[in-house]
Order: C-alpha cells, then structure tokens, then sequence
RNA sequence: GGCGGCGUAGCUCAGUUGGUCAGAGCAUCCGGCUCAUAAUCGGAAGGUCGUCGGUUCAAGUCCGACCGCCGCUACCA
C-alpha cells in the first residue's frame, strides 16, 4: 500500500430527459466538496460525474423532435457539463453512456455475468407503461374513465408486452449480499440509509430482466445482438467504465473500489443490485455507498406540476455562487432529506457568511490597516486560538470523512466564531500600535489562514481570496493537511488588504 | 398489509455501549463594544427529550403498546 491513498468518488449519472435542476445539483456540488477535501488531505482522487443517455424514453423524445437519438443527447449532455462548470464542480472525468468506453465496459460485464451463468433466457409478459418504460403489476394500476389498466403516473393505458428476455440471477445472492455487508459493517452510510438496504435482501431477490427485443436505442448484448442491454447493467458499468474497466490497456484496479454517492430512491439498484453484479462479474465491491436524502423545496419534492422547481444557475445569480454552494453543503444533514427555502438561503448566508466569515475578514484586514501599517503580524506560538484551530481542523476533518459536510463546516465556523470573540478580548482597536496588538492581529490572520484552507472544498472562490486577502501566496487548494492546519505558519510582513464585503448583507 | 425510518428548545439539528445528557447553531430578549458588512461579544429565556406503561439504584438513551409523520414494497435519474 502506498503513502498516499487513493479516492474514488462517484455521482449517479443524470438521465437526459430533463435539464439539470436542483437535484442534481446537490449531490454534484456534495461529491465536490468531499473530493476536495480529499485532494487536500493529500489523496489521489478522482472525481467522476455523466449523463445516462439510453433508453426508451430518449429515443421517444429524440422521434419527437424529429432528430435522432444521438444528435438528441449531444444536444442536452453539454448542459450538464457546463452547468457543473457554473458550479464550480471539480470532477476529474465526465462519462457518457454512448462513449465507446461505456459500450466496452458493458460488453464486458455483461459477458462475464453471462459466462458465469447469472444470466439466462426466460420469458417476460406483464403490463408495460411506454412512458414509464416499466412493467406494472395487476394491483398498481388504476381505472380513468372506465378504462382499466391506466399508469398510475402518466394516466394513460399499459399495453400488454411478452418479449424474450434476458435476467439477471440476483435471487441467487442474497446470502453472499447479506454475508458481504456483515463483513463490511461501515460500507453504507448513513447507518439507518444503509438499514434500509439490508431489510430489502433480508425480504428476499427476485431475479431482474436486463435486455429488450423493442428497444433500439441501447447497447446490444455481446452475445445476441437481438437484444439490447436495459436499464441497469448500462447506466451502473459507468463507474467501472469511468477507470477503465473493459479496455485491455488499462487497469481499473488503478482506481476501483469506489465511493459512490446516490440518492435513497436508487438504494435497491446501486446497494442490491450493482454488488451482485459486480460479484458475479468477479469485480471487487465498491469501497462506500453515501446515501443521500432528497432536497425538497418547501417540504414538498420538486415537480413541474407543483410549480416549485428551483435552478440552481438561477440561485447564483442572486445569491453567489459560493453562497448557493455553503446552503446547499451546511444546511442539511447528509442523508436526510433538506428543505430548500429561499428564507433559509438567505438567512444561513447573512448569518455565516456575511456576518461571521465575510465580516471577520473585513474587521481584521482594517484593524491591520489601521494599527500595523497593512502588513500581516506573526501570530503567537501559544495562542488561545491554538486550541481552537487544532479542535476546528480535527472535527472538521473527522466529519468530512464521515461524508458530513454539514457538521465538518459548522467545525470549521467553530474557529471562525472563537476568532471573533478573541478580538472582542483584547480589543487591539483600541491599543496603540506595537506588540500586543501585533500578536492579537497575527493570531487572527493565522486563524483566517487556516480557516481559508478548510473551508476551500466548499466554497472554493471565497477561500482564495481570503488567502489572498491576508497576503498568502499561491493557491489555496495547493495547501496540503494535516500540516498546513498546523498552528504559528503565517508568517510577517505579508500584504493585507480589505477589498470589498466578501458577502455583501442580502435582505429579506 | 409487510419492511424500514423519524418524532429532543420557535426553527434546523447533536446527543457512542443507560449514570453532569438536557446540548449547539439560528431566531428572540437584555447588556457591552464600535475595528468590522446595523456586523461582533457576553448574558438570559426557552424543552415533563411524541404518549402511556415496564426493566433498573439510574433511561431521550433498553423493552412493550399506542399516536403522528415519512420512505420503500421490486425491475422510472
């Protein structure tokens, strides 16, 4: 094993059919941050995100703008690159499932599933909702206007479907799922997400279908190009295709396991599913499964038809991108589900932001000008804050690693808030020039250095400037912890200057 | 129906294996300060830890019942 450990993170794949929205956007800017957090603690890391581009419904979609499927998805795939850009998303790789790495990788795991005899023939007929591209079952669909057998979501008539299809033996693993995760008691957080995921094995497997003869936008099984792969064994092989899996000059290894990020309403396909795959394929489970609540938008989940649907570029726009970054990161508790609201944006940015991070920059960069020519001080080995920075940096990182963005930043606003209430101590505003005042200064722009450091995975901009702010050289995300948390670094004479509020106040 | 989760100060939430556990942040009130973005600092107030029982010398912390929310229930990010 080598010094340095390697870290691979991974967002779901976002379906085309729709435009980024908030959700995305969440665990996207959630899998930054904690990427970013690794990349500082020294990690190799790789941080991979993508669009999921096959299926049913794109092909419909891409008939019904009269363009083919491929000249569909190129059209909306970029969308979300360059929304992630806005983001200020840091992802080291972004995998489509049309790419020709994708189609190896599937191929290839589909063969080895195949060749392991986990995948056979069988027949599929049930009540299929073109729409939803689902089957349905007798008691799940409703009546409209004495029509019978309606979708219960998109209110329209199933058919009736019988097709050849292939499955995938998952009945034949739920002991060695449920052995595997009594072996790996930390694989899936947060405990109770993970709770969740067991009681579905331990409810017994049923073996799903993997392939379509209807379907022709998607990847043809190795084996028998009459049929194309459906749904899972595509969209999941992306983070295996994202290392290399498939391609004869590459090892994945080099980056497998990964750590992937979900949301709980695809718990049963990357929990249940996916290891089984992956077991019979003879691929090594993934290392972590981060499982995520929904972001709500006033306590009800975002819909068009709700009217409640909020765009994250929007939100920048207005509030800043830094801003819109921390709300989503501290506001909710990784796991559970966050209700975003307008109030609460505003209100946890005025409150930290503005009035903690933003105002203790400002206060101490005038206090500087003022009282030591605008030239940084050498902080005190023994400081007060000491104490404070080793506490805020230990939480800070413990939280991290627990994937607790929320509780790692109120850690690191822990430092900020001891910074503020060891000027009000001793006062330096009110001291002539000299020592004392040059010792309080200096713990304070050591407070701020280290503060820059780890609040940098989430908001990235602001900690550059606050390093720049308090005349720290080079960049910020170039800082290497623990060492660089380490007490009595920031060194005299440094240029400080004020600049505009970071977070000028916003009002309600 | 089955499985799972939740219910702790106005709000968002912390509270390992039961014994300073009744807490933090925000909001509110009072006071201080004026370097700072009407920011900041200190203090106060605020909860019978959903309800009712039980186990125990001792229970938000374990057990049972109940009430109220929510998720999943099979192949839709």
């Amino acid at each position: 094993m080598a010094a340095v450990s390697r870290t691979y993170v991974t967002t779901p794949i976002y379906y085309v059919n729709a435009e980024p929205h908030l959700g995305h956007a969440y665990t996207t800017i959630i899998g930054d941050a904690i990427t970013r957090w690794s990349r500082l603690m020294g990690n190799d890391t790789k941080f991979l995100t993508g669009t999921d581009e096959h299926g049913l419904k794109i092909q419909q979609a891409a008939e019904a703008e009269g363009v083919s499927p491929q000249a569909f998805v190129d059209d909306i795939a970029p969308k979300f690159a360059a929304a992630w850009d806005r983001l200020n998303i840091a992802n080291d790789d972004f995998i489509r499932t049309t790419e020709p790495r994708h189609k190896a990788a599937v191929a290839e795991l589909l063969q080895r599933c195949y060749d392991a005899g986990d995948i056979e023939l069988d027949t599929f007929a049930g009540k299929y909702c073109v729409a939803c591209e689902e089957y349905y079952q007798d008691d799940e669909l409703i009546e409209i206007d004495g029509v019978a057998d309606c979708c219960p979501t998109h209110r329209k008539p199933v058919e009736y479907f019988e097709e050849e299809n292939y499955f995938f033996r998952l009945s034949r693993f739920q002991d060695r799922l449920l052995d595997w995760y009594a072996q790996h008691p930390n694989a899936l957080t947060p405990e109770h997400r993970g709770n969740e995921a067991l009681g579905l094995i331990r409810g017994g497997l049923r073996d799903f279908s993997i392939s379509r003869t209807s379907l022709e936008w998607g990847i043809p099984l190795p084996w028998d190009d009459q049929h194309v792969t459906y749904v899972w064994f595509d969209a999941l092989t992306n983070y295996l295709a994202a290392v290399g899996f498939g391609d004869p000059d590459q090892d994945y290894n080099d980056w497998w396991p990964a750590t992937h990020l979900i949301g709980k309403d695809i718990l049963r396909q990357h929990c249940v599913y996916w290891p089984a795959m992956l077991m019979s394929a003879g691929v090594e489970l993934p290392e972590r499964w981060a499982i995520g609540g929904w972001l709500l938008s006033g306590g009800e989940k975002m819909s068009k038809t709700s009217g409640n649907v909020v765009n994250p570029l929007d939100l920048i726009d207005e509030i800043g991108l830094d801003g819109f970054r921390y709300y989503v990161l501290a506001e909710t508790a990784y796991g559970n589900d966050g209700d975003f609201t307008y109030e609460g944006l505003v209100g946890k940015y005025n409150s930290d932001l503005a009035n903690n991070l933003g105002n203790l920059a400002a206060r101490v960069a005038t206090v500087v000008t003022k009282k030591c020519d605008g030239l940084g001080t050498a902080p005190d080995p023994e400081s007060a804050l000491a104490d404070a920075a080793r506490t805020a940096f230990a939480d800070s990182a413990s939280f991290w690693e627990d994937l607790q963005p929320s509780r790692a930043l109120d850690a690191t606003w822990g430092l900020i808030r001891a910074t503020n209430g060891y000027l009000e101590q001793n006062e330096p505003w009110k001291a002539e020039p000299g020592a004392g005042v040059d010792t309080v200064m200096g713990d304070a722009l050591e407070a701020l250095r280290i503060v820059a450091i780890l609040c940098s995975p989430a908001v990235p901009d602001t900690a550059q400037a606050v390093w720049e702010r308090i005349g720290m050289p080079g960049l910020v995300s170039d800082q290497r912890l623990p060492d660089a948390a380490a007490w009595g670094q920031y060194e005299a004479g440094n240029e400080v200057v004020k600049g505009d509020p970071l977070f000028p106040r916003i009002k309600l």
